[in-house]
DNA sequence: GTCTATATGCGGATAGAC
DNA sequence: GTCTATCCGCATATAGAC
């Protein structure tokens, strides 16, 4: 693998684990038992690294945010989620370190605000779908409420994860993220897809 | 007023406008026109200033987590919640920050689970007596997990605030907050409370 | 491409005079 | 209580040899 990617890889893994702003370039190449020097020829400067691997998060999220015109049915919803949580936690450090990003390299910041409105446009188009399907019940402004919820779940639940830690188990936990969302949107659902969901969280419980 | 208190009420100010990370000792010297040396004979670290401010913080939250032993109405879960907020809003760089916090000064990362468990307990009880009043139709799980989207909401929500600037308003509305929460509590609430919520919103909403 | 060496600046924190 | 001066370490980033 060339000396470029290595350096993606192991800063994406070191950002995740001990935060973007705790890590430090010379920390990215002892890592990699390389010198500084090399790590500053791939990348002109630690804003270079944080911002090809936020280019490659947003790559790798336009797939579920955008592919799925629409989901059949929760169980479709709950894979969709649960794609997405999972691809969160590949890149966690991009949402719970979104303030430091901002902050200290604010032309990131209007991108990091894109990325979350257009999962909120997704999930309303999405909830929209599973009205039209009968799926769901909910008023216009009920699934603004429900799509705000769903957003700020995806980006903030990882964080809280560390807060909660004995509630919510692992922070890496994606069905679980997934699960939740799901059980927020139950009385809304119509009485068929209901049952469904009692199924899927009987089935997610083991 | 003293100088320690001044340093307190000016490292609160900064690190909830700048950050607690990126505010350092030196910052707040400048910021109040004193020398380093004399901050640091007040306060012997930069952990100590955090640590009397979080002592605050826990100090000023015990009334509002505790007091409401229950709340008679749907009004007075409106205003429980609306305090809390405003007090989290006052010193937002705890949660906002938490994460950075915990890291720094690890020995601060159990007082932080502790409080957040604290208010799970609290909102528990708070909605199980709503249940018991008649204005709340909840099992007992269901009552778990708003419980837990309520204290997540608390903890997150100002974070989430500065990811969607144009769709939550500035963030620092303390009302749009609790109003968010209570809306979530929606399709829980018995006829009569579901009406009056519909009341609430219109008169919030003006 | 990769290294060594280094510039430059800032952060936390201390010593000792006033 | 307050100041000046300063130590130490680390972070970002660069220069120039190999």
């Amino acid at each position: 693998m060339k000396t470029r990617d290595r350096i993606l890889l192991a800063g994406l893994r070191l950002f995740n684990e001990e935060g973007a702003a705790a890590v430090s370039t010379n920390r990215v190449a002892t890592e990699l038992e390389i010198s500084p020097g090399n790590l500053y020829y791939h990348f002109k400067s630690k804003l270079q690294i944080v911002e090809w691997l936020l280019r490659r998060f947003e790559d790798e999220m336009r797939p579920f945010a955008s592919a799925p015109e629409s989901v059949a049915a929760l169980d479709d919803l709950w894979l969709a989620l649960h794609l997405a949580f999972e691809k969160i936690s590949e890149y966690r450090f991009v949402y719970r370190d979104a303030d430091f990003l901002m902050r200290e390299y604010p032309q990131l910041a209007p991108r990091l605000q894109r990325l979350t409105a257009a999962w909120l446009a997704t999930l309303r188009r999405l909830y929209h779908g599973l009205v039209a399907q009968g799926v769901l019940r909910a008023a216009p402004d009920e699934i603004d409420l429900l799509a705000l919820h769903t957003t700020f779940t995806m980006t903030c639940w990882f964080s809280y994860a560390r807060l909660m830690p004995e509630t919510l188990g692992p922070d890496n936990d994606s069905g679980r993220a997934a699960y939740h969302i799901l059980t927020l949107l139950g009385p809304y659902l119509e009485d068929d897809s209901r049952q469904y969901l009692a199924y899927l969280r009987h089935k997610y419980l083991k």
